[in-house]
DNA sequence: ACCTTTCACCCAACC
DNA sequence: GTTTCACCCG
DNA sequence: GGTTGGGTGAAACGGGTGAAA
């Protein structure tokens, strides 16, 4: 096996999560150690007292999902003394081994058969372990906690609340953590060598620090919430955040959960409850929620009229899709005028196909009878895009790029992505229409050197150097260039939808192929994307695929 | 790139 | 004994 | 039968381990 080459090829130091973490801290404390608490920087102070065993033995706890823990079974082969470090760390209070835990908190930690040699539950192992809990729990024995207290030294992490903080800060999000530091290291992700623009930051105030921190409390509550019902919804999307007005990314996401709440909202029936919350949204699809609304429950008016709205000033494609959809059927019943506009349905070629393994590899195979095929649904290009113009992508514009592991550019769905990078991205496409062959070349050499490293429009595990070698040859400079351009009008919207086959036929040329099974049809924005193709002469149609029966019915 | 994204698949209601 | 799952690890 | 809306689930690093069933 050769896997013991790649395990032993990185081999991160003793200490590597120590590193980490204070690497975070100690980047946060320079950016943003002016919009830190008074409790945050005193944390600072009480962690950096600590010795470097203890702190060790801090980080490695802090990282675990619990707070508590059973002194006796903790073990970590570089932290030696380890009862000697817990003590430093109850001393500085960071950890607390003599905490009032009840015994709710304290029966996790102990296995069942533990529980019964100390609790003495004669048959005790009939129980399932949660009926055994509540067994312990009904039975109210003073004795019950002074027994487990007695078995084992309790540790209770303190001052944990503030991580949270100091992630928010070093990474802008809460849902990377210092395992990014470590799958870097072992090569499991590529970042590229971008700058990092110090100038400016994330958060500018407490108070914006807080709106985010907030944000997240709120998204973490939804799940029990919207089980919960109508009032404790509405209670949630009052207690939201209010974005400060040139925070666009906090705007739209909480936008968003407003949205997951309305619509939550209405699946309980409170049609009002929920056409307030959806007015509070700015992001799609609000408006079209509100249109459907106001089309069920008859006032035909308001719908109308709000789908006019949305055609004046749609927020995204999908939307004035809808608006002009929606109203087209319903004008028809409600003796409304309405300028209906002719949308073009694409070829169809139905197939009959032996299932094998999935629906758009069995399509793939049977092409691959006079041609080559590739699945490559959203990949192809955006992936040649993303190559095309890798430099733009890592240009040091202002605020793009924050901490060494993102996957994109801060402001890469931001309207004015493509018009803050126009040079690199004009000089690229000048590239592909006056020097056709120096392009290729350089794409290829892109994708050799770039090999793995993170690009928001790059799916490596989805293409290959024949793909793109055959797509460079067969897809016509001009075709190429409508698709991008596309792409780069609304990268949020545009970059998914492709069809899943391109096709390249032996006598030449190539063939888009979207691919549907029995009881499959055309999404939206695959519907756009053909569209699109119909218009600009882009060869494509859909496979319409049924299975051939089996000799012996099922 | 997980606070998600994206797609196929399945079911129900409507004409 | 076996499988499954959540968790932790590098 | 053809349309439409809506809901669900999988899969996103890979491997080891202890607890539960
Ligand atoms: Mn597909
Ligand atoms: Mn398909």
């Amino acid at each position: 096996m050769t896997s013991d080459a790649t395990k032993t090829s990185v081999e991160l130091p003793l200490d590597y999560y120590h590193q980490n973490f204070c690497q975070v801290l100690s980047v946060v404390q320079q950016r943003y150690g002016d919009l830190l608490s008074e409790y945050e920087l005193g944390f600072l102070q009480k962690f950096y007292s600590a010795s470097k065993n203890a702190q060790c033995l801090y980080v490695r706890l802090s990282g675990r999902s619990k707070s508590l823990f059973r002194l006796s079974k903790i073990q970590y082969s570089e932290i030696p003394n380890l009862s000697h470090a817990a003590i430093e760390l109850d001393n500085l209070e960071l950890i607390s081994l003599s905490a009032d835990l009840e015994i709710e908190e304290m029966l996790p930690l102990f296995t069942k058969p533990e529980l019964i040699e100390l609790l003495g539950i004669s048959n005790g192992s009939k129980f399932k372990r949660s009926d055994l809990d509540a067994y312990i729990l009904e039975q109210r024995s003073i004795l019950t906690l002074t027994r487990l207290k007695n078995a084992d030294t309790i540790v209770a992490v303190l001052q944990e609340e503030h991580l949270p903080t100091f992630r928010l800060c070093f990474f802008g999000n809460l849902y990377q953590d210092l395992t990014e530091f470590v799958l870097r290291d072992l090569a499991v992700y590529r970042f590229e060598s971008y700058s990092l623009d110090t100038t400016s930051r994330q958060f500018e105030s407490r108070k914006q620090l807080e709106q985010h921190l907030r944000f997240y409390a709120c998204s973490m509550l939804c799940d029990e919430t919207v089980a919960e019902g109508s009032e404790s919804i509405v209670a949630l999307s009052k207690a939201l955040p209010t974005p400060l007005a040139h925070d666009y990314s906090l705007i739209r996401r909480v936008s968003r959960l407003r949205n997951r709440l309305a619509r939550d909202l209405e699946r309980q029936q409170h049609d009002e409850l929920a056409l307030n919350l959806y007015e509070k949204s700015n992001y799609p699809p609000s408006r079209e929620r509100r249109a459907r609304i106001y089309m069920a429950t008859g006032k035909i008016e308001q719908s109308f009229s709000l789908c006019h709205e949305i055609l004046q000033a749609p927020v995204d494609e999908a939307e004035a899709v809808f608006a002009q959809q929606f109203s087209q059927r319903h004008a028809k019943r409600h003796n409304k005028p309405w300028d209906p506009i002719v949308t073009t349905v694409p070829e169809v070629r139905h197939l009959e196909l032996e299932k094998d393994r999935s629906v758009e590899l069995d399509t793939a195979n049977h092409l691959a009878r006079d041609g080559t095929c590739f699945y490559v649904e959203n990949s192809l290009f955006s992936s040649v895009l993303g190559l095309a113009i890798w430099p733009a992508i890592f240009a040091p514009v202002q605020g793009a790029f924050s901490h060494p592991f993102q996957h994109r550019p801060d402001d890469f769905y931001d309207a004015d992505f493509k018009a803050r990078r126009k040079d690199y991205i004009d000089d690229a496409l000048m590239l592909q229409r006056n020097e056709p062959t120096i392009f290729k070349q350089k794409l290829l050499k892109t994708y050799t050197t770039k090999q793995g490293t993170a690009n928001p429009l790059v799916h490596w595990q989805a293409i290959d150097e024949t793909l793109l070698k055959k797509a460079l040859e067969q897809i016509p400079v001009a075709h190429w260039q409508l698709v991008f351009e596309r792409l780069l009008a609304d990268l949020r919207n545009n970059r998914n939808g492709l069809p899943d086959l391109i096709y390249f036929p032996d006598d030449g040329g190539y063939e888009l192929v979207e691919v549907k099974g029995p009881g499959d049809r055309l999404q939206n924005n695959q519907k756009r994307w053909m569209q699109f193709f119909h218009s600009h002469g882009i060869p494509h149609w859909v496979a319409q695929v049924s299975w051939k029966v089996e000799p012996e019915n099922v």
